[in-house]
DNA sequence: TGAATTCGTACTGGAATGGTGCTATTATTG
DNA sequence: CAATAATAGCACCATTCCAGTACGAATTCA
């Protein structure tokens, strides 16, 4: 439905917080203290915040007072690196993305009329959201024009 | 995944095969030609027409010879209603859409730290998806530029 | 030791997607 | 008029994906 799904709304949410609480090398938040902040489930905030340190997007530290702070100030963090997190490589339509396709093969294929167009729509798409970064969605300012 | 359905994959080869065929005023196509140019399933193919030209995208005649036709020039026919006839309507997040929210609220909701941004990002995209047209996916040729 | 936390992995219910089937209606053709 | 070819409008099914849950292990601090 081209939407985002549920996952990275949290994920977004949760990034600015631990953006506005504290910065790279502040204190960690736990994902409890998020969870509650914001009235998220709890276990999967948890697993999207995991998924966020796999990608390096956030640190972790275990233990009692442990918990998560931003890996990157957020002017680096882009909404590319938080979807990718999240739902995986973006891709428009399944020929878009240079990678093997795992299920069926597109049956149109070699012989589609649009695949060139809509590679280039995908393109950009992926360049725009490269440059969307954290620290804007933070702010509420005006997010970078062009696509 | 913030992906096109592969629905909407059909409809635009469909809509890219109907506009180079014959544009508007010409002889109708059906859905059996067009399936079996692309090899897709065509009872699928023949629901997504149907809905196609519930949008008044494409028109229909009934009976033997009978087929469907760009209802629009190529030009006039942006990729935004193709989704949304083929998809729904789009939002980038529940809380973007105008529109009353069927399933359960955002449970972030009006504490939501990244709302407005949000609802700004889903306004660029849906204007830039309103300004690529079934021309340009035909032609193969450069997108208009800024989303 | 115990409490608080993350890590890894696996599982589940419900919704959406991809695809099919059937019947009615409309139009052309012979 | 009858047969055929096509769309229209349903209703349906299987599989996949999403959202959320569960649980045990590892880690850190008090």
């Amino acid at each position: 439905m081209l939407s985002l799904t549920r996952k990275t709304d949290y994920a977004l949410v949760a990034l600015a917080y631990l953006g506005q609480r504290r910065t790279v090398g502040g204190d960690s938040v736990s994902a409890r203290e998020i969870a509650d902040r914001f009235d998220m489930p709890l276990p999967l905030l948890m697993n999207i915040l995991k998924e966020l340190a796999k990608a390096r997007i956030v640190s972790s530290t275990r233990g009692a007072a442990g918990g998560y702070r931003l890996a990157m100030e957020p002017e680096h963090v882009t909404l590319l690196e938080v979807v990718t997190a999240t739902e995986g490589p973006i891709r428009l339509a399944q020929c878009c993305s240079g990678l093997p396709i795992v299920g069926q093969e597109c049956r149109v294929a070699d012989d589609c009329p649009i695949r060139g167009p809509v590679r280039h729509l995908h393109d950009r798409l992926s360049e725009f959201m490269g440059r969307i970064t954290l620290a804007e969605l933070m702010q509420g300012q005006e997010v970078a024009a062009g696509v």
